[in-house]
DNA sequence: CCATGATCATTA
DNA sequence: TAATGATCATGG
């Protein structure tokens, strides 16, 4: 099996700037909505092999690897916008007690990061095309790791002291930690990018 | 309009 | 069953 190194991936993804993502998906034999019932993640899955990565990347945050995201825009005024939060990865509250932010899943997936806009077309997206891609590494003397490890070692230090579930979105300034689960009671917790910090991560890489 | 919290399809 | 890819839906 071949190793793809984020610049492979970077190229092999700007071909597909300007194309259609849901034919590409058919292609690929990856489900969009077409059976009735929407799969939320089919455009982060066709993303990945379209990177090179036709192996499974799906779960283990091997730390050796890079990560792909991709995020929607769309058309606030003239100026194009992050519609959504962004998920990083997942909590697991023994990980977040014992880790400091350096330490962290989430650092090490923040740190090398290829970042997929992508537009979105409405409720149900019919279509989506990819607008996008940039790649960035970040700097543990950022000025923005600074405020965004504040975040992590806020969230941190809820969970010690006042445990898992008084987790909110509410907190942080850049990162959140949102419930993000299979639904229907059952609730785990992830790491998510605000709008605010998509945003300036595009302005950064550009 | 925006943010938070809830939910879905798929896969290991 | 739970984690991963995310978007949907409700409340403020």
């Amino acid at each position: 099996m071949k190793i793809i190194t984020r610049q492979v991936a970077i190229n092999n993804l700007k071909k597909y700037i300007g194309k259609d993502l849901r034919s590409l998906a058919l292609k690929y034999k990856i489900t969009t909505y077409e059976t009735g019932k929407q799969n939320k993640g089919w455009k982060g899955l066709i993303l990945e092999r379209l990177a090179g990565l036709e192996n499974n990347i799906s779960k283990a945050p091997n730390g050796l690897s890079w990560e792909l995201k991709s995020v929607s825009f769309h058309n606030k005024k003239e100026i194009l916008t992050p519609k959504e939060t962004m998920a990083i990865t997942m909590i697991n509250p023994e990980e977040l007690k014992q880790h400091s932010f350096f330490e962290s899943h989430c650092w090490a997936k923040l740190k090398s990061i290829i970042f997929c806009a992508v537009m979105w077309h409405g409720q149900n997206a019919e279509k989506a095309e990819l607008i996008k891609v940039v790649s960035l590494d970040f700097l543990e003397t950022d000025e923005l790791i600074k405020e965004i490890k504040a975040d992590y070692d806020f969230i941190r230090n809820k969970l010690k002291t006042k445990g898992f579930k008084s987790l909110t979105g509410k907190d942080g300034k850049w990162i959140q930690a949102r419930t993000k689960g299979a639904g229907h009671g059952s609730t785990s917790r992830a790491f998510y990018a605000r709008t605010s910090l998509v945003k300036k991560i595009f302005e950064t890489a550009k």
